[in-house]
DNA sequence: TATCTTTGCATCGTGAACGATTTAATTTGA
DNA sequence: TCAAATTAAATCGTTCACGATGCAAAGATA
């Protein structure tokens, strides 16, 4: 038996399992609002930013076209955006929210604070929290980069 | 503009990312053994104590019955395990590795090892590697239980 | 200008995830 | 003892992820 092959020696299990735990816990609060958690990661970042394209979305997402696309088709036939050929490049698709799109940020603004009370319980002390976030940061920073 | 939803304030969207990414990093290492990195995870837990229930399994990975079955099954008719009913209890399955799915832990033993050298360049200092530990097992205890 | 390469996005196939439901076996308790 | 409740897996349908490939538009080069 190789203790490197232990579970408990795993940091990318922990990362996989607290993954797939906290968008589970997101599911109750987006459900009301017909959204699956990469769905609302999409209307964040068009709330930040509307009119982006394609790559615009994959690069800040950092999901590739096959993954994005489905994902933007099915939002525009739920009505949240829609997606247009570029003009100047007509190799481009451009993503717009529609009104219905837009306003759905007014249901969602109380989400991230319902997250963490949600989260009071187990909250990690402001220190943790940070020394977390950088930590993740930089293994992005890193994986991103990569390619 | 909500500050609080944007995406730079959200540590779950980095946990996902940071999962996918990672995920993605193994890739090259398990392919040659023809496997992705769940059937890599149920491996392990066999490899540790061979023969365990679907219950079992399900629990240790925290992943449902939904998920597992299928991924044990084309597990089976990859030669990896085989899957027996329980004789006490007849509504068990009980999994156990083959011989191929026993030989691949010799194919695999260096694969931590090759995870934990590429990352030598983004490395979290050990202090910060345990404090994800410690963070990411308070969340996932916590997410767990709450069902 | 012709063609060669690159880019931006879409499509396809496979394997997860997961809520909801189903089925069969076991347990409970009146 | 026997119907009702519970449990263990499996099944089903939908939505991601993602490698591989396709395709048309744009850019580069001869």
């Amino acid at each position: 038996m190789y203790s490197q092959l232990k579970l408990d020696n795993q940091i990318c299990f922990r990362l996989y399992t607290a993954s797939r735990l906290i968008t589970q816990a997101y599911r109750p609060l987006l459900e009301p609002l017909g959204l699956t958690y990469p769905q609302y990661l999409v209307l964040m970042v068009l709330w930040e930013n509307d009119h982006q394209l394609v790559s615009d979305i994959s690069k800040r997402l950092v999901l590739e076209s096959n993954t994005i696309t489905p994902l933007l088709q099915r939002m525009e036939s739920e009505g949240l955006v829609v997606r247009t050929k570029g003009t100047a490049d007509k190799r481009q698709t451009l993503v717009s929210l529609t009104r219905k799109g837009i306003a759905l940020q007014d249901q969602a603004k109380d989400i991230p604070d319902c997250m963490t009370a949600a989260f009071s319980d187990c909250t990690p002390s402001q220190e943790e929290a940070m020394v977390l976030v950088h930590t993740l940061d930089s293994i992005i920073k890193y994986l991103k980069n990569n390619d």
